[in-house]
DNA sequence: ACAAAAGTGTTATTTCTACACCCATGC
DNA sequence: GCATGGGTGTAGAAATAACACTTTTGT
């Protein structure tokens, strides 16, 4: 039986999907090492005849990686017609990661949908890849290992698109636990944005947003001053995400 | 002979163009009528598998209307099954706009990719529609007649995200004639955001922007007071649709 | 005591918003 | 002369940027 049942999948079209963590200053990104192979992917996969794309990326994502629930943000879709290369089809067939069957389904020239999506981060997580696949990890952003195709391409489009995105909505409910100093919040926007902000101004200019609620509470037992606890102000944070923050015009 | 060489094309993926002009205080839309068919569409097709999805996007809006050189920008996959509807080809089967090999082609699934661009709009300009389209013409956004599929949703996701990136992008320089008044130019903003402006602080936002010339000329023969033309700084106005204008962070 | 992180405020500059009067032109 | 659009400035409010000292805590 071949691995997928290509009769019911949408010729030349695939999902990659670019899912962003956040732990000790650096932005992670999720990948996987497919088995008896040397490079790593993104979660991807194909979409379904009878399924809306923009589900089937949460079902991908969900298949690959064992995620639910995770809400993806379609960013661009990637049509070159070098993003295809018959050399990386012919070694995941030496590697027997494809079988015969499959191997037409895999020669056709793909064009694929990138999504994005920020999570929490826990260095302990376990994730259950597909059976495809070795293992499933996050890596900085910073020290992505070698990726097939042009999945890196695509990760530094995500990540610029969210650079930008950063401008118009606000960001950290996902990728922080529920509640957070102020510090780590900066952090995040300090390493997505990969520069330093100044604390004073950072935190005048995010209370301004009106999104947080600081607890009275403090974080206990780090070293050093505690600093205070906040959370998100869930309604307010949903409506900014719709409406986008102040815009300009 | 059939209409199309299905062989050598993409399996279910097309393009879809939304073209914006600007006149008389008011958004168009370029829409093609198809012979024999009551509804009307946007210049669409579909995507050859040598060529790259960008630049099949330029190559298919050149064989529909006969424009050249437009700068498209990709916006949106729309990939909901139910964009997809039988009912609609067997009508288009009907009006004989599609021969019987075509059927199998056209009743694939599709998804389809959405660009927009932004070109100069003149009330008497010809376009050279392809033989399968009776006309191709200027529509006023608030007066799009009825269309095919869910084309009239991808003309308002596309000035959806035209108002958003008005607050990262300069604008105008397609829409407008070489030499403008302010009053020309705030007018394009206006429509666009669908409110109105402030004329004396529009005007100082803008030239903050750094990106206008001004001439000494005036306009002449017009009725009232001789406005001032200006033009745009092409170099600066390039450099801030790379770079973007004033962002946030 | 000291090293490291956390809390906090002021000032100067820039940007934003709201608002009104006079000018040029064609009729 | 009048209707219409075009040109221009200011004052108050808000946002931004730059900047330093004190407090807490663990070692």
């Amino acid at each position: 039986m071949p691995l997928i049942t290509y009769q019911t999948l949408h010729p030349g079209l695939s999902i990659d999907c670019v899912i962003f963590g956040f732990y000790q200053k650096e932005i992670k990104v999720l990948v996987l090492k497919l088995k008896n192979f040397e490079k790593w992917s993104l979660p991807g996969g194909f979409v379904d005849q009878t399924k809306d794309v923009d589900d089937e990326a949460t079902n991908i994502l969900k298949r690959r990686t064992g995620l639910k629930n995770v809400f993806l943000r379609q960013f661009h879709l990637f049509g070159d017609v070098k993003r295809n290369s018959d050399a990386h089809i012919n070694a995941l067939f030496n590697s027997k990661i494809i079988d015969n069957d499959s191997l037409i389904w895999f020669k056709q020239r793909f064009v694929t949908v990138g999504y994005y999506a920020l999570i929490p981060f826990s260095p302990s997580q376990i994730f259950t890849p597909d059976n495809l696949s070795e293992s499933c990890e996050w890596r900085s952003l910073k020290d992505i290992p070698e990726m097939i195709l042009d999945h890196k391409e695509i990760i530094d489009s995500a990540h610029k698109t969210l650079k930008k995105e950063l401008n118009y909505q606000p960001i950290g409910l996902n990728l922080l636990p529920e509640q957070f100093t102020m510090s780590e919040l900066q952090a995040v926007y300090e390493t997505i944005l990969e520069k330093p902000l100044d604390r004073r101004n950072f935190r005048r200019k995010i209370l301004n947003f009106a999104m947080l609620i600081p607890t009275k509470k403090q974080r206990v037992g780090g070293a050093y001053r505690s600093p205070y606890l906040y959370q998100f102000d869930l309604d307010k944070y949903h409506l900014a995400l719709q409406n986008g923050l102040s815009s300009g015009w």
